[in-house]
DNA sequence: GTCAGTTAAAAAATCGATTATTTGATATAA
DNA sequence: TTATATCAAATAATCGATTTTTTAACTGAC
C-alpha cells in the first residue's frame, strides 16, 4: 500500500533515499538550490555511490533535477507548477476516489476508519510535525487505496509529494487545519454512504483548500 | 519536447540509461528476468558505476523492479496491468488531446503536420523498426504536446513507454497497422478542425484499437 | 526421500581513489 | 571597458577493488 514505507529489507542506498525524499519533500532544502554531494555526503554519513543511486532515483521520480556534469539540483517553485500539480491532482484523487469507492469492501472501510483517527490523535500535539505530515500521507493513500489502478496509485502518490513541497512552505496555521481536518472525517463519512457524487465534489473541494493554503504560503514565501 | 532525447551533453550514465530504456521498451528483455549486472557490463561496454545509476532511475521510471539486496529485474507482464495501463492512457491521452488542441496555436498545427508526414513516410520501410517507432513516439507526444500541464505529459510519456512492452510483443502485423495509421491522419484532420469531441472520440478509438493489437501480442506470447 | 544446517561460489552493494569537466579568478587583447 | 583566453581549484563522473549478502550445492540427521 505505502510505496514508501522502508522494505524490510533496507540497504544505504534505499535508506538515504528515502531520508533525501522526505526532507525534500519537507523543505529542508532551498528550491533551486544546487546540491553540495561532498556536504551531503558528510551530513548525511553515507559514501558516494548509494548517494548518487538515491539522488538518480529522486531525479527520475522528479524530486530533483540532474543536469549532466553539473550534478543535482532541488527544482524551483513556480506558480504554474502549484497550478499544474494542483489541478492534475483534482483530476486523479477525484477519478481515483469514485473508483474506490465503487470497489472498496469491508476491510478498506475498518482501514479508513482507523486511518482517520489515528490522524485526529495526531492533530492535538503540534510538535510531532513529521508525524502527522506521515499519518495524513498515509490517510489519503487509504482514501484511493481500492481504485483499482496501480498507476493512478503512482501518479497521485507522486503529485502528493510535488504538492506538499509547496503546501509545507513556512510554519503551519492550526486555523486553517481546523476545516481541512473536518473534511477528512467528512470524506470517510461519505464514502462509508458510498455517495459517489457527494464524495467527489468533497473531495474537489478539499483538494482546493489545500491548494488556496499551498498559494498562500507559496506567495508569502516568494 | 521530447523528454528522452539525447540531452545535449552526454555522460556515461545518461546514454546507459536511453540505451536501456530503448532495450527494455522494445523487448530485447524477457519479461520477469533478472539482470545480470556484469553480463550487462560486458554487452553494453560500460562501467559499474554508470551502469548502477542508469538501473536506479530505470527502477525509479517503473521500467525496472529493484529489490534490496538482489538486484534488478524486469517487470512481469500481466493481462490485469496492460488493462490499467490502457485505462489510464484512455483517460490521460483524451484529457491531454482535448486541452492541446483548446491551446495549441499555428506552430502546433505545422508540427502535427510535420510529424505525420515524416511518420508516414517511415511506414514504407519496414526494416527500421527503431525509427518509425521514434516517429510515431514523436507524433503521439506532439499531439498532447500543448496540454499546458507537464506533469500530464510525464504521465502519459510513461505510460506510452509501459504499454509498448506489451504492443512490442513479437513481429509487427502490417495488415492491422493500417488502420491505425490511418487514424494518425484522422487524428490531425479532427486537431486543425478543432473538433475537440470528435477528436477525443477518435482518440479514445485509437487507443483502444491498439490496445486490442497489444492484447493480442500479449495473449500470442504467453 | 525430505529437511535443516553448512559452506563455497556468485552476485550485490559499497568504498576509496582516479579521471574528466566545470567554475571562477586572473590576465590579456581588442 | 568588454570580451576572450588561461589556468588552478572545485566538483562530477567513473573506475577498480573490497565487503556484504544471497544463492545453490552439499552434507548428514531424521
Amino acid at each position: 500500500m505505502n510505496q514508501h514505507l522502508q522494505p524490510a529489507i533496507s540497504t544505504a542506498s534505499s535508506r538515504i533515499y528515502e531520508t533525501l525524499r522526505r526532507d525534500l519533500v519537507g523543505g529542508r532544502f532551498a528550491a533551486g538550490e544546487k546540491l553540495a554531494i561532498n556536504a551531503l555526503k558528510e551530513h548525511y554519513h553515507v559514501g558516494l555511490s548509494p548517494l548518487r543511486e538515491a539522488l538518480n532515483k529522486l531525479a527520475a521520480y522528479g524530486l530533483l533535477i540532474q543536469e549532466n556534469q553539473r550534478g543535482f539540483r532541488v527544482p524551483t517553485l513556480t506558480r504554474a507548477e502549484l497550478d499544474d500539480i494542483a489541478s492534475m491532482r483534482l483530476e486523479l484523487e477525484g477519478m481515483a476516489f469514485e473508483r474506490a469507492i465503487q470497489h472498496g469492501d469491508a476491510v478498506w472501510e475498518a482501514e479508513l476508519l482507523a486511518a482517520a483517527h489515528r490522524l485526529k490523535r495526531a492533530d492535538m500535539s503540534l510538535e510531532k510535525d513529521e508525524e502527522w505530515e506521515a499519518l495524513h500521507s498515509q490517510f489519503h493513500r487509504t482514501l484511493v487505496a481500492p481504485c483499482g489502478s496501480v498507476w493512478l496509485l503512482r501518479f497521485i502518490e507522486q503529485l502528493h509529494d510535488q504538492f506538499d513541497r509547496y503546501r509545507r512552505l513556512g510554519p503551519k496555521m492550526p486555523t486553517v487545519r481546523q476545516t481541512l481536518d473536518d473534511q477528512h472525517h467528512q470524506l470517510v463519512e461519505l464514502a462509508l454512504q458510498r455517495d459517489t457524487k457527494a464524495a467527489r465534489a468533497l473531495m474537489d473541494d478539499h483538494i482546493h483548500k489545500s491548494y488556496q493554503v499551498a498559494l498562500k504560503r507559496y506567495e508569502a514565501h516568494a
